[in-house]
DNA sequence: GTCTTATGTTCGAGACGAGAACATAATCCT
DNA sequence: AGGATTATGTTCTCGTCTCGAACATAAGAC
């Protein structure tokens, strides 16, 4: 970022950016202003990007006094992104495009191997068009490197996913919980939040550290392990090679084996419910496993607020129903685990807004971090007219 | 930073900051050639700073073929920062320019009351001079929202800073670990490291998180009390109201109680330090004490690492003699709390090389940050003539 | 039907960094 | 000793950027 080119580019971007995160359309005046750039910037701007096709400018209806301006939304012939969600035994493939409209586009089971990633590769390539810019896939574990896939439920152990994904489209795969919080830090309930955590409560629980808008990776991608920590002291061995992991008296997992049914491997998604269900019509003995989750549950998030400090919490999955149901007991165990002079403010610990689809919706933003960046729209602009030549010689949209 | 002038000051920032961070002095041919703008730029922009007493131009020591270019070091008349350490029964202030060159200044003992705020500042009048810009504190507690102090081992609970700091330099308090950490990122071990973890050891263990050279803060800048979770299992209580925090079992604290001896109240720096010797003599109790810090040490180290997935982990303070004398020790818990597929590749676990004074240091680097930002370059900039003026009207530089 | 208000559009101004051409000061080589 | 080589400093032109002011335009308000 040295030079005037540059600065345009950064300029497009960030306008650009702000018409993918808004919640409504913007107007062309409106981005001026959030922007703090004037109105004949902004046009210039829009302009160059309804060329590049990646917004398109329609008349925006009447909002009071004045000229009327245009609305800014996504270009007939802009990129999309597709996000693609895989769990243990079924996935998801949506479409979205630039402003986050999210289209659900195909859905299936899968055999528990990594050839899964060739069934969504094929239903990728038929639903590709030529808009495709970029695939973001959530897995339900960690991607060493971007690359080494490992669910140990699944028993996939170190998956190189060069392998598996291909270079058709540029491709990032990543884990669920920290897109669960990515997607909620961008269209949910940690906008806006400087320091943030969430956490995926599924069969076990994963999490990540949100600053400024953005899931941290750690050095090899690897961040967002917290389910691994010993944090709530069990006695028990995890699969993950560890004695005492949080995640052994968290999630699904830890429910079933609090009322002496098998757990792992990926089974019994329907069967923690069902506890839920049983524990909220009052049995006892799901009541105390959904108890004993939820206390391990404030007592991790009441240490790791020690170490880092978020504003706010955010739950999703399982976490949403156990914040239902325990909110209370979460609460007071969290406060158990706060030093004496944090219980004054303690962060807020919230369900997630995004709902059931945020590793899906996080998948979208992740491909979309990769295309909204100076670089790709650096490649995307057309080429400028050498100078003195007609501004506006055509009103055809063309893409080079 | 949308427009040209803003263009202009965010290099004229980066330049600076080059220029403060290099180990050694930067010449002005080769910043040009570090920021990739051209040789023209790179004089004027140079110039600009000179102007403003921010850098000075000397002829630099011939280094080979070419022509002779200059040296960009501290201008005689520019600012400085002040620096201050305080520690539970001293203190020490030093006096620090760009460039990072720093001086010791004064230090005293204190009576264990936020008195000595006020004997800091008198230190800090006497030798501000005209060039002082700004002053950082390190304390060994955290400071909430950057206020209110809490040292429990001087019985220091909610001290507002606002009564004690005063409004005479823009002053900022910050916890020592964190600083530690800091200087480590900036001009230590932990340079070009994108995810780090510094840990200062000394009563109890502190420590932050460091991302692209900047240690979190957290939402109310009290992130970093990683010695406040649970991660040993430990069965005491701890004076911060939380049972089982990992403190209680690494420091200065741990040591003295493992062999009977009292700990707390900020006492016994030296008896722990002699526990080391004696450890290191062959003595079988202290050493037994020392296996007890180490192990607890590697196996929180392990924990966290699984979380936040650091590159590369730093120690300070007693740390680093716990690294000199039990690295295998730490390495070994370390890696039985990492989650089987990190263990191939685990974080490098190094003692920090800023030394003693690191706190002192990452003080002073906190007082730069608050000067070398966009905004505040500006004030410092003169009045630029208006235009077909004489640029080079004086070289006297003077400062407005 | 006119006034008010918000926005679009046009044009000139000021500033910035790049790049090319040239000047300069050291070392290197014969 | 003197020319060749090399790296840097300096100067000037050029293209680009955003801004601000002035004016044009399209809606609602009175």
């Amino acid at each position: 970022m040295t030079t005037s080119a540059d600065l345009r580019i950064h300029n497009l971007v960030r306008l650009l950016r702000a018409v993918h995160d808004a919640d409504e359309p913007l107007t062309r005046a409106g981005v001026a202003r959030l922007l703090g750039i004037g109105r004949n910037t902004a046009a210039a701007l829009v302009g160059e990007l309804e060329a590049a096709a990646l917004l398109h400018e329609v008349p925006a209806g009447a909002t009071g006094r004045g000229r009327p301006t245009t609305s800014l939304l996504p270009h007939p012939d802009g990129p999309v992104a597709i996000a693609a969600d895989l769990r243990e035994d079924t996935w998801t493939l949506a479409r979205i495009e630039v402003g986050g409209r999210l289209t659900e586009l195909a859905s299936g089971e899968h055999d528990r191997t990594p050839a899964v990633f060739a069934e969504i590769r094929a239903a990728t390539r038929r639903h590709a068009g030529d808009r495709l810019a970029a695939l973001g896939v959530a897995v339900a574990g960690p991607v060493r490197h971007g690359r080494r896939l490992h669910i140990s439920h699944l028993d996939w152990d170190d998956v190189d996913l060069a392998e598996h994904v291909g270079d058709e489209w540029p491709t990032t795969v990543d884990n669920d919980a920290r897109l669960a919080g990515l997607a909620e830090a961008r269209r949910g309930a940690l906008r806006g939040a400087g320091t943030a955590l969430h956490f995926h409560i599924d069969f076990d629980i994963g999490g990540t550290l949100l600053l400024g808008g953005d899931a941290q990776r750690g050095a090899g991608n690897i961040a967002g392990e917290f389910g691994h920590m010993p944090l709530t002291g069990s006695p028990l061995w995890c699969r993950c090679g560890v004695q005492g992991c949080w995640s052994l008296q968290v999630g699904t997992n830890a429910l079933l084996r609090h009322v002496g049914q098998e757990a792992g491997h990926g089974r019994g998604r329907e069967a923690g419910r069902e506890i839920l269900a049983r524990a909220e019509a009052g049995d006892a003995r799901a009541g105390r496993a959904v108890d004993d989750n939820a206390a391990a549950l404030g007592h991790g998030l009441g240490a790791l607020a020690n170490a880092l400090d978020p504003e706010v919490i955010t739950l999703s999955g399982l976490g949403v129903e156990l914040l239902r149901l325990r909110r209370d007991l979460i609460e007071r165990s969290c406060a158990e685990k706060l030093m004496r002079f944090r219980r004054a403010e303690p962060p807020s610990i919230l369900a997630g807004t995004v709902g059931e689809a945020s590793p899906l919706r996080g998948a979208a933003e992740l491909a979309f971090d990769t295309i909204l960046t100076p670089a790709w729209l650096q490649a995307r602009l057309p080429a400028r007219p050498p100078a003195g030549a007609s501004a506006r010689a055509s009103m055809t949209a063309r893409r080079p």
